[in-house]
DNA sequence: GGCCTACTTTGACCCAGATCAAGCGCGCGG
DNA sequence: CCGCGCGCTTGATCTGGGTCAAAGTAGGCC
């Protein structure tokens, strides 16, 4: 859910059930009656367990508002975030009975749902759908596997670098810019989120952030609000490609 | 493709082109024309490169025979195995035209193949094969989350016990038993492929081996024959839960 | 305003795993 | 049969990030 690709795919109805074109109720609209029927609302509170680990889960659907992590957890206490859900992206597994990992709202949080066997009922009967599905979860899976070399094999300087890139990158339309091209937005995670995330300790975190600031690839503001002002530089302290001239 | 799901999931027809049910061109006779058609194999020798990282990629697929990986990496040369194909495991991204890493046969290898296009047509019109591509899809994705737990957050002999369980499970049906339970299987990586895979170096795979040797968790002929004596002693070490009897 | 609590920063020290550097052993070609 | 090379093991040392501890900061609530 974290890549390029999926920026695209939500769009800004702001009625859509679930916000993408695929299985959007008012845009498929030989879909709308089924889904209007099976739809419902559902609000956590921030810190609230959506979903544990295992439980049975018999809804599919996506977020509205608010943030949500996806956590997997050691009997010890270890944790590690595997995925991390913002507004439109899609919870669930249609064809699967459980879930996987905690889904923890990190903020207030509204969530769109549909009961789960009348929505593979839906699908079964319209082929774009499933195929719309595999497209994302393949996307996911994508963003998975780059995580996975940014946990095996970055330092920890690359790995903050990596997310901050990660988390202005993907919501970059809703980002301000300054008159000098600069990125600006706010962080939606603590510092302890952003180490299970990393793979790190929160104090590392923290030294690391600072370390980025005393050298002028960040601009702090507080403890959340962040100015990039080259965007370039970010993705070169990651250790990524630079990506030819998006954030030029 | 590591998960406990999956392994129900390929079934044992030899001449199929792709060894699962919803994709395969015996059982399935309404798609048999369609597949034979677009089918074809290509073989590859021990560390050729089936496909790099952003090529267009006119093809999906499956290992027929063999042994690939699938593997990023960065311009300095550190590299992140993200996954490994073993005999029945899908290769391809319908609707993504290029690949987004490196697969590398890591032993010789046998892959049969169809082409993209006409393979995605035959999706459109058989809405179950999207839907079992679909639930495959989630299966890898669920894998690769569970791995990011093991890169982010347990130690070299987690780790290395962690890659030893998984291969052990993923072909537990393949696998010997002794008469006294004990798992019996050969390694299908080197001492630097498992470091790719677990985010570590030769020298700490090979350590830690020796240790798990050592403390009898394992037993060592030669460098690649391994046999288990007790499958939840491996399992403890690796820091999962107990699986509740299924090898006990 | 002032305290309280939760979050963050910073410092000092330590250790798991990386790095550097020899050797070992086994299969293969001559 | 020997020697060469590649994959593996083992040892010595170094270091990035973890751990433990303390102090700083800011919002919320009385």
């Amino acid at each position: 859910m974290l890549k390029e690709e999926t920026l695209s795919t939500p769009h800004d109805c702001t009625e859509c059930p679930i916000r993408h074109r695929a299985v959007c109720a008012r845009c498929e609209s030989d879909e709308l009656e089924v889904l209007e029927e099976i739809k419902y609302y559902r609000s956590f509170q921030a810190g609230q367990t959506v979903i544990w680990s295992g439980d049975k889960m018999d809804f599919v659907g996506s977020v509205v508002t608010g943030i949500a992590t996806l956590t997997q957890t050691m009997e010890d206490g270890r944790t590690q975030m595997v995925g991390l859900l913002l507004p439109s992206d899609f919870v669930g597994r249609p064809g699967r009975d459980g879930s996987a990992y905690d889904v923890v709202a990190t903020t207030d949080l509204v969530m769109c749902c549909f009961r789960k066997k009348p929505f593979e009922t839906m699908m079964e009967r319209t082929p774009h759908v499933a195929q719309r599905l595999l497209e994302m979860t393949l996307d996911e899976l994508d963003a998975a596997r780059e995580w996975m070399l940014v946990l095996g094999r970055k330092t920890a300087r690359e790995k903050i670098a990596s997310l901050l890139s990660i988390i202005a990158r993907r919501d970059a339309t809703l980002n301000l810019r300054t008159p000098q091209g600069a990125l600006v937005f706010d962080l939606p995670l603590t510092r302890e989120a952003m180490a299970d995330y990393l793979g790190l300790t929160l104090e590392t975190v923290s030294r690391q952030i600072s370390a980025l600031k005393r050298d002028g690839v960040i601009v702090l503001e507080g403890k959340r609000h962040i100015t990039v002002p080259d965007f370039n530089r970010l993705l070169d302290e990651a250790g990524d490609d630079s990506d030819g001239g998006m954030f030029a």
